[in-house]
DNA sequence: CACAGGGTAAAGGTCAGACACTTCAGGGTC
DNA sequence: GACCCTGAAGTGTCTGACCTTTACCCTGTG
């Protein structure tokens, strides 16, 4: 669009402050720099989302690098999503828009990550789970509006659907669909991502049909307090399902991970 | 250490699973199949945290790519703090252990962004932050130990220290600590980035020195019920407080936005 | 006039090879 | 024994070339 005068061009390296702070390690590699300084850049707001920054070839004589050291700078900013690039005419390097998906994509990987090295414990995170989600079905009982509640109701299972899949994908998506009636997009976004990690690590579930209808009639029992508005009652039951979870995963992690001192292996 | 025989050289493209799904865009970029390769083997555990990979020219050798591409999948392992590099001879690159403070530094430039951006409201970010903190305030009660408290009761301001400092560095400490206190690494790397935006958004705060001294009188009353172990009364006085800041914050949110349609501005 | 097809050029993607810089280990010197 | 010097491994950086993708323009045709 706009093919009149050239236009000005945009100076990144005019725009970046000089920041003569301490240095951490002498110098940092000059990829950092200028990564450091286009993240700045887009912190502060100096390039706004969709930007186009100019080309690499163009960056790297503003910053008076090679095109190599850009693109490396441009490498770990994209992963970070902060910016994307596209391919062809019209292509270039754009100010990514920031999405939520991003952020709980990271945060999953990287609670698994931390779960994994036992930085944080299982746990953990079955309480920062608890205490994510019943705040969660307090506050969708308060705020849930019809489309929301629609898309709960959507997610109960039917009495044929329990027989058929014992891990059900219903499981899964009636927790986001309360998460997402909370109302609140931060606590969805930090929420999901926990849950995520605790379902991922306990694929292998290998629960009794008991076990799953009871679990369908939690969830019956928290959806109708949802709809009802009934914002104590949806928390208590919350918090109930969530104690009858938490005891199966505790037995399937006990199962997992025999007692140290107590390896009779070959 | 163990400077034997050669070791096996670790042949990373063989480790490597083949992924035929499906193509999302035709081919993703080179560097960004072998970022997917590594971070996958990474997150597998095949390379366990610490390890070292092989030298960049070793691993273009393995995946058949030039170095230059291999740095630039590297960069962006990188900046996601999944690989750590070191120059010099032992240098290389390593799986870098999982750590808190990334996944906090993180989420808090991204939070920032994404409020920023208004995908999440002010709002949000401060009903978000009552409930993390409120039930932080309850478990640090339960269990804080001698250390937690101590810490805890050093953030405190001696009244000297009020007059001068009306912005006074104690408020983030304590916070801070009562998180730490709380004894859920999860739930503190989560709360932690919430509370930073909202001191960040708000830094430029010209509260009253009543105000101040109020928020004093309140951390005090926290650290007293958390020292008695007096669980509920910690959480009243937690959700109290944050309530009384989350008016500033509001007076200060409403100052520094005027109401659409009201602009007299030249 | 509407539309299909090919050409074109801008921009990112990839490569090869070279050299500089950083850092540590090991050996030599005083 | 303390200190310096040098070598080597590996990352950091540059250059310059060529490939690939893709939107847009121009042309020719119905």
């Amino acid at each position: 669009m706009q093919a009149l005068a050239a236009e000005p061009a945009l100076d990144l390296a005019a725009l970046a402050v000089e920041r003569p702070g301490l240095p951490v390690s002498r110098v940092l590699p000059a990829y950092q720099q200028v990564a450091n300084q286009l993240q700045e850049l887009i912190m502060k707001g100096t390039l706004a989302a969709g930007e186009r920054l100019p080309a690499e070839g163009e960056m790297a004589l503003q910053f008076g690098v090679s095109r190599s050291t850009v693109r490396e700078a441009l490498r770990g900013l994209s992963s970070q999503s902060l910016v994307e690039t596209k391919r062809g005419v019209n292509g270039g390097t754009f100010v990514a828009e920031p999405s939520a998906e991003h952020v709980q994509a990271f945060l999953e990987t990287t609670i698994g990550l931390l779960s994994g090295a036992d930085v944080v414990s299982v746990d953990e995170i079955l309480e920062a789970r608890e205490l994510f989600e019943v705040p969660a079905a307090r506050l969708a009982a308060l705020r849930r509006d019809e489309d929301q509640l629609q898309r709960l109701t959507s997610t109960l299972a039917s009495g044929a659907e329990v027989d058929l899949a014992p891990d059900f994908e219903g499981h899964k998506d009636f927790h986001v669909a309360v998460m997402e009636a909370s109302g609140n997009r931060l606590l969805e976004v930090i929420a999901r991502p926990v849950f995520s990690v605790l379902r991922t690590r306990f694929m292998r579930d290998k629960a009794s049909p008991e076990f799953w209808a009871a679990v369908v009639g939690d969830h019956q029992e928290i959806h109708d307090a949802i709809a009802a508005g009934d914002a104590e009652a949806a928390a208590r039951l919350m918090r109930n399902h969530l104690e009858r979870l938490r005891s199966m995963y505790e037995r399937i992690d006990r199962a997992a991970r025999p007692e140290i001192g107590d390896e009779s292996a070959p």
